[in-house]
DNA sequence: GAAAAATTGTTAATTATTTAACAAAGAGTT
DNA sequence: AACTCTTTGTTAAATAATTAACAATTTTTC
């Protein structure tokens, strides 16, 4: 059961997310072909997914929503909660602490890096931004997990290099240039450009097939 | 060669990205290891990836770097480009014109749209901001292709059917809410959240393995 | 000029992920 | 009570993606 695989863990959280929803709204049970739909997948995959946590649904009524919850909550989540920081607070990364600020979650945005003068020392949406000499410090410090980088493509490999340095656990890297990190630290890497031009390219092939 | 997989389009792009920036060194051969080693994948993977491609280095000098270069673009892009527009310019939407803005390439970010009175008909980093209402019309009129959700999760599907009625081609999903839309069109969704808990899961079993 | 080293291109094998198939069983219906 | 419908859980099959293996060939070295 530890050895889930990757996509499974993506649609977990995604399941939760609308798991949490459906709970507000007072549902309590929940078919697999209703978790389908939303996440605009196969029902089989979705029984797959819950079997490979090793829950089990009761027949004819579907899932216990709050069950549910709760279980993925115990394999994604760690009991206290994990702290993240975001490094570089320009467009997206000001974008990011905003966003994620209020989500209540166990990971909580604590600390943001920079090293532009003007933004030492300021607070964005609650969230205090150093200097970027004050990583390791911090990071140990705050007990930080995980590092979110959004600086400048340039600086990523420099960056993560110094997260590294800081004994981070996990990196989420959302520039267009990939970073090296040792293996026993988790690397997650995303790059918009590469989506926008993979839409664009289906998008192409869509249309000369059409005509 | 048409069906090229997915996986496979993805790196096609961030090949060229890092060729681009070869290039610009004054680089003009690049071996399959080299490649390898910037994006942390095995130079088989390259190799395989140029050969679906039907492109062919020369051995013991590798790829010419801006045939390589030519080649992907005209594989990924379309001659005369794609024009994108930004749905909800609000802190994600702004950033992504900001960003994209200035950056040569295929796609352009035309036109952007959102429903708050302040921000109708204001230009953003070059990108007018149009009312919702005026979507269809100005989508057909500036032959927009490609749009890009960034209103809030909630709205995400009003909005992505209102892009399918204006005969959209592709949408980019970066809301937390999965949309449903019609098989002809290409649909891409990314969410950060579940990138960000991803990293979380992967850091607490690591955590746990090692302790 | 023969041997060694390096590098591509491609087929085959492996691994990962999704989908299909279907038995089992609960709930309603006649 | 027998029958039908629905839905889960799971094994098996299919598909997709990665990695290994290696022949072929060019360059360099001796
Ligand atoms: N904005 C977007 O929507 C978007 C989209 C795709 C990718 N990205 C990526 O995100 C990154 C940031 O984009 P942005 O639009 O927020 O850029 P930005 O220029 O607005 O912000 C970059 C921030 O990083 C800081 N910085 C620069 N060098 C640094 C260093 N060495 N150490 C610490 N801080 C440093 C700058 O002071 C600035 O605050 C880019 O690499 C880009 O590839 C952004
Ligand atoms: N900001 C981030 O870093 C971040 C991270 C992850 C995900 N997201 C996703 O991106 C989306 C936007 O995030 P944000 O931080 O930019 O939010 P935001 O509130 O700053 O911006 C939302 C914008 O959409 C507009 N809008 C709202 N309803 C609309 C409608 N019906 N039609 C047209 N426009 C409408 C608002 O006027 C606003 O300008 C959210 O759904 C969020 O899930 C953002």
């Amino acid at each position: 059961m530890k050895n889930l695989p990757h996509k499974t863990i993506e649609r977990l959280s995604q399941y939760r997310r609308a798991l949490l929803i459906c709970a507000a709204k007072g549902k309590t049970h929940i078919f697999s072909h209703e978790i389908a739909k939303i996440q605009h997948i196969t029902p089989v995959q979705v029984r797959r997914d819950i079997m490979l946590i090793g829950y089990t649904g009761t027949l004819r009524k579907g899932y216990n929503v709050q069950e549910l919850i709760d279980l993925i909550g115990d394999i994604i989540d760690t009991k206290e909660g994990l702290n993240v920081a975001v490094v570089g607070i320009g467009n997206l990364g000001h974008a990011m602490i905003n966003y994620f600020n209020g989500k209540r979650t166990k990971l909580s945005i604590v600390a943001a890096f920079d090293n532009n003068p003007d933004k030492i020392g300021r607070v964005f949406s609650g969230v205090r931004c150093y200097h970027i000499d004050e990583m390791a410090g911090i990071i140990k410090q705050d007990n930080i997990s995980i590092g979110i980088i959004t600086v400048p493509a340039g600086s990523a490999p420099e960056i993560s290099e110094k997260l590294v340095e800081s004994k981070i656990k996990g990196i989420l890297n959302y520039t267009a240039k990939p970073v090296n990190v040792p293996n026993q630290i988790y690397l997650e890497e995303y790059d918009m450009i590469t989506s926008l031009e993979k839409v664009a390219f289906f998008v192409k092939t869509h249309i000369s097939d059409n005509s």
